[in-house]
DNA sequence: TATGAATGAGAATTCATTCAT
DNA sequence: TATGAATGAATTCTCATTCAT
């Protein structure tokens, strides 16, 4: 489904060079995107902000789809590496709620420019076919992910008894809906608002005091 | 030399024709923007779904700025009319809260495709100049609405200590992320998700029971 | 080549509200003419400065084409109105030369708007096969009245040897580039230009004094 | 992290190629505008003379206006370039000013296509706000410098006392009404009408013999 | 690899004209 | 006659993609 590079291919692996350029696009993409949302940023800007010619784009990623992927897997794949650790530093299920809460909003607030392009590429793109880039299956699999770890704190007896497929889809809205509101507020204090936010969600799924 | 009004004329007010079309209008767009999403749903595409020549649409929406503005116009005020008398109905802070969240999700369950297009417009829809259609000064006075709510529940001794604005933003955004949770899982159980969702936030604004 | 009445056309004589409303039609589109520029200037934009619907102009001249012809023959017969008199009073060769200038820039003062709305209809306005509404014909029809006026000024002996088709051109043209220049310049004085015109193309035409 | 410059790019100059083709769709778009007026000339009509799909205009000049601009620029620029020299090596008022306007017919004779696109954008081109793309303006600076050579001969003693205004705005218009002519009657002698009208314009001007 | 020119599809908008009431 | 809704062609502009050098 990808494509095939145009050199003679001997092997496969990409040169020093074509990985140092693809990531030099994608954040030039990530920026364009962010700042003008996904519908305007046309390969035109982005080449412009990369201070390449337009061509160097579509070399580089025959289809503009394969971009967007590209941008795609690079802001999940920061996400799980700044987020995994800190979430498997902790012991109790209430501990990995925070620490999820907690990192996936540190995440955002480090990489704003990523995230918000993030949230406009799931919301404006579309496959040629007109189905979803980012697909029902992407927030699925999170939601699973958040739910399973959810429920572990329920079998442990941590957690009250709450249908952790809804909490999991909760905590993920609120959490997504920061990008955006980081775009219009930049000043937003995302520090005060993750500890308020892991406040909150650890009331919510705590086991009632007695 | 120049002319003289219509007979009667008191105010340009449309007819019932005008009205009926631009609903029918406005209904079509919305189906197309939920379904297509936003940067798909071409004035052709909206014409065609409305049985009817693309130039119908442009003669009464000049721009298309304006049909969107009609659209957002039109679901703002049904989800007002929705949720201000049940929210008006209760007498406790935590009973409007729980309303609020109740009503604005039943609100959306009916709605589904009108609310599925308002997030595309509010992501996706821009002015020429390049500003968002749907602004940040829209959510900005929801959530003061919603936090002013919260802070007479607090004033009244029945809320705990919180961050108000965090609190409200948390409670627009985790209800906001359904209509795109919606598009993409229709059979979602909305009901018991707003159940959810009231308790999780019932039990996040309580007072900490001794 | 002209079209049709619509109604059962007993006889062709227009009703005397037939005429009314065409008249007051052909002054509102002079108008939106000279303001707008002729390409500007939609049956549309014409209607609302009549303060009628756009049908009614569409009824009184069924193709567009028809309302230009007939500004262009109301301003023409009004110029030949206001020239005819002035120019046959006058005894001399030079003295209807000067009339010629004189009574045409008076006409053109007077009439503003239709003017510049016949020079924008003459550079912009074309038959749906490209050819120009006024056409060479109207020119040269113009130049030769002038022509032959000046011939007989030569015969006579008050004027000099000299082209008489380049001077009529030329004479017809300082005239005609008065209206655009009174577009762009309302409070240019015109009997002033008037005069010194005349006084121009006296010198230009009078028997060498000796 | 953003980029680095191309190479050696003193200021973007454009290229050979770049410039090549400006400068043929320069061409074509004046032969399209002459022979189409301006109204009808589209940019596709402009492509299909230049043999070139549509998105090549678009892509050397992104808005129409800006290929407008290059016309105007390019024709003036012309203008200036033949006439300059001829007037300049005139030592007296008179030979200035018959060098003047015979240069400037000898200009426009040669450059019939040009002229007449000119004359054509310079009465039916509008910015997107309404007003005219050559506006009052470029009429008036050409008209403040002949009144200066007038007035120059006049100081001198070389011309009687007029209007040098007015003069100016005749000779000018007496000078713009021939490309429109020359469009409708294509076999016109232009190097006659230019000397009859330096005739004209020598009578108008030099002081009463006595 | 890189460049920038070229292409053509698709978008919004304007507008003359037609037509039912 | 008058109205205003409807139509569809035409126009400008944007943009992803292709291609020759």
């Amino acid at each position: 489904m990808r494509t095939k590079r145009k050199p003679a291919a001997r092997a496969e692996e990409p040169s020093l060079a074509e990985t140092a350029r693809r990531a030099q696009i994608i954040d030039c993409a990530i920026d364009a995107i962010a700042e003008l949302g996904f519908a305007k940023a046309s390969v035109d800007q982005i080449a412009k902000r990369a201070g390449v010619s337009k061509g160097v784009i579509t070399y580089h990623f025959p289809a503009k789809d394969e971009l967007v992927q590209a941008i795609i897997a690079k802001v999940f794949a920061m996400g799980r590496a700044h987020m995994g650790p800190r979430i498997m530093a902790e012991t109790t299920a209430a501990g990995r709620l925070r620490a999820y809460v907690e990192s996936d909003l540190e995440f955002i607030d480090a990489q704003r420019q990523a995230l918000i392009a993030l949230v406009e590429i799931a919301m404006g793109a579309r496959h040629a076919d007109g189905t979803l880039v980012i697909g029902p299956d992407v927030l699925a699999q999170r939601v699973a992910n958040l739910e399973a770890m959810l429920r572990a704190g329920q079998r442990a007896g941590e957690f009250r008894r709450f249908n952790a497929r809804v909490m999991a889809l909760t905590i993920i809205q609120a959490i997504d809906g920061v990008p955006p509101l980081l775009a219009r507020e930049p000043a937003l204090d995302v520090k005060l608002h993750a500890r308020e936010l892991a406040t909150i969600f650890a009331l919510a799924t705590r086991k009632e005091p007695s």
